[in-house]
DNA sequence: CGCCGGATTGATCAGTTTCAAGGCATGTGG
DNA sequence: CCACATGCCTTGAAACTGATCAATCCGGCG
C-alpha cells in the first residue's frame, strides 16, 4: 500500500519495511500517481505566496531558488530558509502560510494541491508520515538555526553558511550562490555589509576564493568546519 | 473511532468533525486508555534527556518547569522552549532527540513510550494528524523565534519574552517565573546582565513592577506589545 | 542571623551596525 | 563596439548596542 521510500526511518510500524534510508523526502513520490498536479514558473522577485495566505499548495523547486520569510512592521527581514531545487516547501499543518515565499531567480516550481495530499494521507499512513517527517525536518534545521542566530558570532555564521551552501549546491567544486548579500545576512542576522566583510577575510585567509561574487570555491573546508563552534 | 478533539482543524477528512476549535493539542486525550503510561518526578536542574538521545519517551508537563536546549563546544547555549504545565515536550519524528531537556525546577511530568503512541498513529489517522500537529506548532513558534533571535533589539526580545510569559503561566495578574536571568537571556539570545538591565528599565518605566526578582506583575501590555515590533 | 546563589548596577570593551564613498560587473542603447 | 547607467558589492570610519568584567546587593534558606 505504501509508495514510502523512507519506511526503514519513518516510525510508525510497517509491514515491508524498505533497505534505503532517506532522512528527507526530497521528491514527491513518482509512484503516486496524480501527486504532481502542475508545474509553475516565477521570475526574479516575484511572490509565490504570502504570510497569512490560505495554504492551497505544496511546492517543490525543479530549477531557481526561493527564500521564505518573516518582516516586521519597520521591514526587518528574518528568511528562515533557502529552498533549491529538490526541496518541498509551502507544507503547513495549519490553515495558512507562516512565512512569506518568493523567487530569488527565475524559478520551475512543481506543485499539488494540498487537498490532494490530505486526502491521501486520511488513508495512506505512509504518506501521513512523510508529511509529519517533513514538518519535523525542517523543525530540525529551524533548531539548528536558532542556535547560529542566537549564539554564534558572524564569522561562525558566515562558515555555517557556506558549508550548508556548499553541500546544498556545489557542482564543481564551486558554489554557486543564487541570493545576493543582503539575502545571506538576512538568513545569517547579519547586515549585508558584515556578510562582505567576513567573506573578504575568509578571502584574505585563503580559505575561498571567487569568480565574481556570486561563484565562489572553497579551498579549505577543514577550516570553515573548525570555526562553525 | 477518534479520540481526537482537534477533528475540526486537523485537515485530513474526517467523518464526525467536533466544534470545538483546539489550535494546540495540550493534554493527553483521556479517553485513549493507556497512553498515559506513567508520572516522572524530576528533580531542580536534573536531566531529562539528551541530545542525541534515542527517543524513548514522549513527557507532558504536570508541574514545574522544563527547558529545552543545545549548547555549543565551549558553553554556548541557545534555550530554544520552555516547557510549563500542560505543554508536550520530547515528541520527535526521528530516531534521537536533537536538543537536551532539563527541569528548571521540581517538575512532574507524564510520560508515554513513543512506541505507544507510534502504534496507536499506525493505526488511528486521528493520532498520525495530531502528532504532526504538535511538531508543526513547534515549528511556528521556532519560526517566530528565528525573527526574535535574527532582527529583534534586546527591549523587543524582553518584551516579546514578558508578553509569552503573561500568557502562559499569569496567575492573579502575575507571572511566577520558574528560570534564572541566564535561562532568560539563554533564551533570548542575550546575557544575563542585558535581561537584568532591561527588566530595570521597563520597571523604571512603570512597565511593570516586581515582588522579587522572579514575580512580575505587568503595569502596562500596551507598551509591551507596542515595543514588540 | 548569616550565608550563598542569583540579581542588579557600573564601567569599559568589542563586535556589529550604520553611514558613506567608491568599485566592479552586467546589460543596454547609441 | 564602446560608453554609460544601474545595481550589487566592497571598503572605510564612526557610532552604538550589547557583552564583558567587576563590585555590590538582595532575598531565601539553613
Amino acid at each position: 500500500m505504501s509508495h514510502s521510500n523512507l519506511a526503514n526511518v519513518v516510525p510508525f510500524p510497517r509491514s515491508a519495511p524498505s533497505a534505503a534510508p532517506c532522512v528527507c523526502p526530497k521528491l514527491f513520490r513518482a509512484s503516486a500517481p496524480g501527486i504532481a498536479e502542475a508545474e509553475r514558473f516565477y521570475s526574479r522577485d516575484e511572490d509565490i505566496y504570502g504570510e497569512c495566505e490560505p495554504a492551497e499548495y505544496v511546492y517543490q523547486v525543479i530549477s531557481g531558488a526561493v527564500r521564505t520569510y518573516k518582516l516586521l512592521n519597520d521591514g526587518r527581514r528574518q528568511i528562515d530558509a533557502f529552498h533549491l531545487p529538490g526541496d518541498i516547501f509551502g507544507l503547513v499543518a495549519g490553515y495558512a502560510h507562516r512565512v512569506t515565499a518568493e523567487a530569488i531567480i527565475d524559478t520551475n516550481v512543481r506543485i499539488m494541491r494540498r487537498r490532494t495530499l490530505e486526502a491521501i494521507a486520511g488513508t495512506d499512513v505512509a504518506t501521513a508520515c512523510d508529511l509529519w517527517r517533513m514538518t519535523a525536518d525542517e523543525l530540525r534545521r529551524a533548531q539548528d538555526h536558532m542556535l547560529l542566530l542566537g549564539r554564534k558570532s558572524a564569522a561562525e555564521r558566515v562558515a555555517a553558511f557556506l558549508l550548508e551552501m556548499d553541500r546544498r549546491l556545489s557542482t564543481a567544486g564551486m558554489v554557486a550562490l543564487p541570493m545576493s548579500r543582503r539575502d545571506i545576512g538576512d538568513y545569517l542576522g547579519l547586515t549585508l555589509e558584515t556578510v562582505s566583510r567576513t567573506l573578504s577575510h575568509l578571502h584574505d585567509q585563503a580559505i575561498l576564493s571567487f569568480s565574481g561574487a556570486r561563484h565562489i570555491v572553497l579551498l579549505d573546508r577543514a577550516r570553515l568546519v573548525a570555526m562553525n563552534a
